[in-house]
DNA sequence: GTGAAAGCGCTAACAC
DNA sequence: GTGTTAGCGCTTTCAC
């Protein structure tokens, strides 16, 4: 049992040298198609695979890639990190998951770790952190792949470009003739604010209407504060005539509390989600949603890395299109 | 930037050696007072952290728990993830998430990668591996949790004890005065058969019914099965007046497929999944389900794997409550 | 109670 | 085109 096979024991079988069976398996230097030959042959015979340990403490860099995001939960990020698997597996990487429920301290703690431990890279959605957070990661030489809505520094970022399906989404409101434009927004201390709220509003602006400061309401990421937030907002003198929430999961939040009030969706209250995570499609009615692709991020991410792990040294950002995904709640 | 501290860094400024540094912080040896002291302080003063690739390489004992499940996007796993990673947290291990998409020769390639990699434990909810796939990574002396309904060799496992919430199902359903009770089950080709099914036939006799072979359907763990499978069992000659199904996804798609069909759940048919997936109470109407705490199962997991690594000897079998939530839709 | 030193398996100079 | 070898940072035996 066990009895690890190393490269020596492949080398003496090969009769070569552990250099040259290194070599081989890296292909950094010319090797004879003989020598290959007999050391590929020693390698299969033997069922010998690379001790990553070992290699990584020569190196200097580990195998691992953590992806830090505020709620595994979420169906989103789940996605999100199975694509992010799939794309470095390949790559001989393993993708560590990190739940930061949200919190600072945590999201902090792991970006010291992948410095301290010299990860082969780190995806973030940050929740709570600062730009300046990252940057001792950068300069340690750690990739770091950004999923956020705001430009975040000298880093790799994907970002969603929502302008267009946040159009259609007002749009579709507006036609409707409502006027009254609600947002169930993230925590004030959210990293980056809260650009969906500001590119709604921005656009709201060409539709001919507004988003009132007393029709922003905020909270967590969640179902609970979703339903909060609704609460609040339809106690209000004039209540709205539509709600935009910053995530999928507040928007079904909002649907529990329209229920629990006897309020009619979309007929009283038109409701808008965003990021279409699994369950948008399950509630009744069907959640509409600013579709951004989960799993394409997921797919993005360890293509980035991959580039940057080839070499690249320049900073790239590469916008995702969001989507109007127009169901039956507006 | 960058500059890793060492412990050769740390015992110089402690006045002590290397040695008495890793003392200190493993307690495996006793250190005088004052030396603990003056190495803690150094620790603290460089910020010290311990290199966990040397450690490893070391040790023979990598740091990493590889949590392999069948459908992360499932939110079951992904709960189920978040509680074990939390779980390890404090034992300076990570989990590495591997998805296997129900593949056998995915879960094998990753039982293998673990034994090679000495890896610090595996949690396995096995889709379509065999018990025998499971012996040489126990044999190399790597912790094996398995999450599974039926029995699997000497290994920890955690276990549903599902009787007493499905016998509660039967009562409600049959209460109701419904006879034809039909089940939409995972493949054929799936680990273990089919415990859930078996179960809840041998408990149908006990309510003067039966689930008759014809009433028996067979599909992936999917909404996409689910909603085949029901398709085909109301095209039954005499189709069933009661569905239990594998898991919840599946019985979204059951519904999904009712609604399609102008099926009302539940006068017509009622409908029972299982492991209420946090959307089983998003659904309209709500899904009762027999349900399987996945968080629970994360952090028991979690627990079996420290008492291994602390050295325990014997494997252990935990059985976990499910519970029958009723609902709307039975 | 403490230190010296070997060595885990690999990579990458450096030498030929 | 190939081999020799130092050394990554830690743990642990052995010696005192």
């Amino acid at each position: 049992m066990g009895e690890r096979v190393t490269m020596a024991d492949v080398a003496r079988a090969a009769g070569v040298s552990s250099a040259t069976v290194s070599y081989v398996l890296s292909g950094k230097r010319a090797v004879a198609p003989a020598t290959r030959t007999a050391v590929e042959a020693a390698v299969d015979r033997l069922g010998f695979t690379v001790n990553t340990t070992a290699r990584s403490l020569r190196t200097g860099r580990s195998s691992l890639v953590a992806l830090i995001v505020p709620d595994l939960a979420n169906p989103f990020f789940a996605q999100l990190a199975a694509a992010l698997e799939e794309g470095v597996r390949g790559l001989g990487l393993h993708v560590v998951v990190c739940n930061t429920r949200a919190r600072r301290e945590e999201e902090r703690a792991l970006l010291a770790e992948a410095v301290q431990q010299h990860f082969a890279g780190v995806v973030i959605t940050p929740f709570r952190l600062l730009p300046s957070d990252l940057r001792p990661v950068v300069e340690a030489g750690v990739p770091v792949v950004v999923s956020a809505d705001v430009p975040f520094g000298p880093v790799d970022q994907i970002s969603p470009d929502a302008r267009v399906a946040t159009r259609q989404a007002l749009q579709c409101v507006t036609s409707g003739g409502r006027r009254r434009i609600a947002v169930i927004a993230g925590p004030r201390d959210a990293t980056g604010g809260d650009p969906r709220l500001e590119l709604l509003r921005a656009l709201a602006l060409q539709f001919g209407t507004s988003v009132p400061r007393e029709l922003v309401v905020r909270g967590e990421h969640t179902r609970e504060a979703g339903a909060a937030g609704f609460g609040e907002l339809l106690g209000r003198r004039h209540p709205p005539d539509a709600v935009f929430c910053a995530n999928d999961a507040i928007a079904v939040g909002a649907m529990d509390k329209a229920r629990e009030l006897g309020i009619e969706i979309p007929e009283e209250v038109a409701l808008i989600g965003h990021d279409d995570a699994s369950f948008a499609s399950l509630v009744r009615p069907q959640l509409s949603t600013i579709r951004y692709p989960a799993a394409e991020v997921g797919r993005l991410a360890a293509q980035l890395l991959r580039e940057r792990l080839d070499g690249r040294e320049v900073f790239r950002t590469v916008k995702v299109k969001a989507e109007f995904i127009r169901r039956a709640s507006a």
